[in-house]
DNA sequence: CGGAAAAAGGAACACTGTTAACATAAGTAC
DNA sequence: GTACTTATGTTAACAGTGTTCCTTTTTCCG
């Protein structure tokens, strides 16, 4: 027990420092001083190695964007801070941004179809905008199609920031912030 | 000189077939029916073949964007065009947009700092933005800010939809639609 | 203390990218 | 036409990856 809290410890600085592309098993082995073999008896397999490391970041996600969102009082408020939050998220931790959503997207803790409004990252969305939308900023959208929309929205910076440098002149948080104002204004104006 | 368009050909293949991490230069070798070092004569090494795979896509892409534009007559409407080519393409080229914008956007055609204005793709975002700058549409934006804006939330949709199977139920197009239109009322209106 | 169970290791297989050394075919200069 | 150069290709190997089978060592407990 001792040792499986070792290799994700492990395992999750390699992946931090290397990206996907470097998460090696084998090499989580050897830092840990254990062989390959012995990794496989806590578990499954690579994936399995790295769906736990991903499950304690999806909380720390989740919590993040719940923290944000407690701190401002109005629906637009709510909504700009959870981008801010989501943002920092992505640009402090790319590596692991880029794993969540992006290379392992199928690994995440986001159910398919229609449960997934239960994921707790999710759920923080979907209730900001339902307040925005009980409010009337919304405009003719329902309440699923405006959090798809800030949600790809905001993901589209974090992507282009934490894929290339190409944000750095302008400034990732800045983009970030002026395009999650201007989603807003286009849904309380459309 | 035969034989290198045969591996670009086979190259292209796999990494349609297969995606970034299942593109191997050792199966291009033997699909061709010769050996890895083969594959050297030709080029420098994986990421060589792998360029020379994605510029001939970039040149695909960037047409099927100024195809888009040239078929709308004002501003607006060529930047709806642009978005609808722009998510299409990423649509029926999933692997080919993921390595292109997400796995390895470092090897894009796309230069740093100032001078990616004269990327051709990127040329004709800025031109139709620029016209919708002069027809007073992008509100106190500036025209880089507005293009990156529009271009960041594009990217999202385009991103999620290539990496998760999220947007089956709302559609992609759908929900590129909607955020293309609304990201250009925002702008109007800001 | 001895046997069962758990933990760890060794060795191998099938892949990957990459390189060095070697062989062979093609073409050219004399 | 012969000798030399160049292009083209192969063989073999190295280092790395995930993974599995089999064996050994350690631990625990009756």
């Amino acid at each position: 027990m001792r040792l499986r809290e070792e290799l994700v410890t492990v395992a999750e600085r390699l992946l931090q420092e290397n990206g996907y592309a470097g998460f090696s098993l084998r090499q989580v082995a050897e830092e840990t001083g254990y062989t390959p073999t012995t990794v496989y008896r806590h578990f499954r397999d690579r994936d399995d190695l790295l769906q736990t490391v991903l499950n304690t970041w999806f909380a720390k996600f989740a919590a993040v964007l719940d923290a944000a969102d407690r701190e401002a009082t109005n629906p637009h408020g709510r909504l700009i801070a959870q981008g801010q939050a989501y943002l920092r998220f992505a640009v402090q931790h790319p590596a692991v941004y880029r794993v969540m959503f992006l290379e392992r997207m199928d690994i995440g803790v986001l159910p398919t179809g229609e449960s997934f409004r239960e994921d707790p990252a999710f759920g923080v969305l979907i209730r900001a905008v339902q307040a925005l939308h009980d409010a009337g900023l919304t405009g003719r959208h329902d309440v699923m199609s405006a959090a798809m929309m800030i949600w790809t929205g905001i993901h589209g910076v974090a992507a282009m920031a934490v894929c290339s440098n190409m944000l750095d002149d302008i400034g990732a948080e800045r983009l970030g912030r002026l395009a999650g104002e201007n989603t807003l204004a286009g849904l309380r104006h459309g």
